[in-house]
DNA sequence: ACCTGAACACCGTTCAAGT
DNA sequence: ACCTGAACACCGTTCAAGT
């Protein structure tokens, strides 16, 4: 079973009326940009209130506290991302093994690297002890995904799905993260994105039939 | 050039007398403590002085600040790590390719499961702007270590070695963080470790003369 | 050279009063 | 149903006084 986020990391209330739903956005907005701007450590509830036009009572009327703030961005944005390589499997579903590796790769890589800037503030908010339930509950969800789109293959059997799948996925997603935060040149960027391809293509090289 | 960290993440003075280097010390522990105990968003100034048995006046003799000291932790950490892997390199200097891999990637995994609970703790206390320093005075100490390493090989030629090295690094490093962020089961933690290597290998079959 | 802890400023959070 | 902002408690940081 998936650890279920701690109460106090979720929403207060849900809006209702359009001027509440417009207000919400808006304080999400305004945390990435002062988590752009200022960094974790000095984001502030006023800051981020004022920058959204709002006061800091109504930011505590959505979110019970800072961390739940910073949460709650991190959900929205793993969410985002889930359902970006859930589609990517769906479309390879049937394809050879190479290129659904490729695709998924792609996926990854796209998705870190078009709004780089709001990922790595996203990274660098993570100092909380309780995004271990997204984590886990992302993990599961495209771990689904991949699972299936690889079951599907044409030209592989596999043994053990999960296993394999779970390597893929590891090595896949860790690969990505530490090429960002090393803050790779294009070029180094470019080779290592080529070389993780071929590691992944010799590994699945054991399965093709 | 590797960014220097901060004045401001700086030890303010360094220990001269064995009682202040006992004090140091006490704080570090404290810290890692607090950290295990409370999280990072709990870990107050006044919590880590009491656990150190120190006054808060003194802990600002040594750092500057809150961030600092975190800063340090994770300084102090990522030494020892280095000097681990610089070890290694260094036993395995002439040895065969795949027999290379396997130390490196054993030295890692043992670094970073050892004392799983103080790696967790410091990957949660990350939240902060200027590790980009440490990371990449990391990374460059221990690309430097590897890339001799895997030069010395007698069953190799690359033509060109920062390239292999960095798609080796990135991928090791990359996996073994997302296999404990996952929290795996000893069993699942086996075969991923496993499948890592079998991909190494198959990658620097490419390479092999 | 090193340590103490009361004092200050600032930030997270609340809540009575508003539309 | 939603918003405001002054008020309170607590935490990071300092500094005068100590050994």
């Amino acid at each position: 079973m998936p650890p279920s986020p701690p109460t106090t990391m979720q929403p207060r209330k849900t809006p209702i009326q359009n001027r509440s739903r417009v207000t919400v956005e808006a304080i999400y907005e305004a945390t990435i940009q002062v988590l752009l701007r200022d960094g974790m450590n000095d984001l502030t509830t006023t800051s981020v209130a004022e920058r959204a036009g709002v006061s800091v009572g109504t930011m505590y009327q959505y979110f019970p506290n800072k961390q739940a703030l910073v949460y709650a961005l991190n959900a929205r944005y793993l969410d985002a991302l889930a359902v970006r390589i859930e589609a990517t499997c769906r479309e390879q579903s049937g394809a050879p093994l190479g290129q659904m590796v490729e695709a998924l790769i792609e996926t990854y890589w796209a998705a870190k690297t078009e709004r780089a800037d709001v990922t790595r503030a996203l990274y660098r908010s993570v100092a909380e002890l309780n995004n271990d339930a997204l984590i886990h509950a992302f993990a599961e969800r495209v771990d689904r995904a991949t699972a299936e789109m690889f079951s599907s293959a044409r030209d592989a059997v596999f043994a053990d799905v999960p296993r394999a799948n779970l390597a893929l996925v590891t090595v896949i997603y860790g690969t990505v993260r530490n090429a960002f935060e090393r803050g790779l040149s294009t070029q180094a960027a470019a080779d290592l994105r080529q070389d993780l391809t071929t590691m992944c293509r010799a590994y699945l090289a054991n399965f093709s039939v």
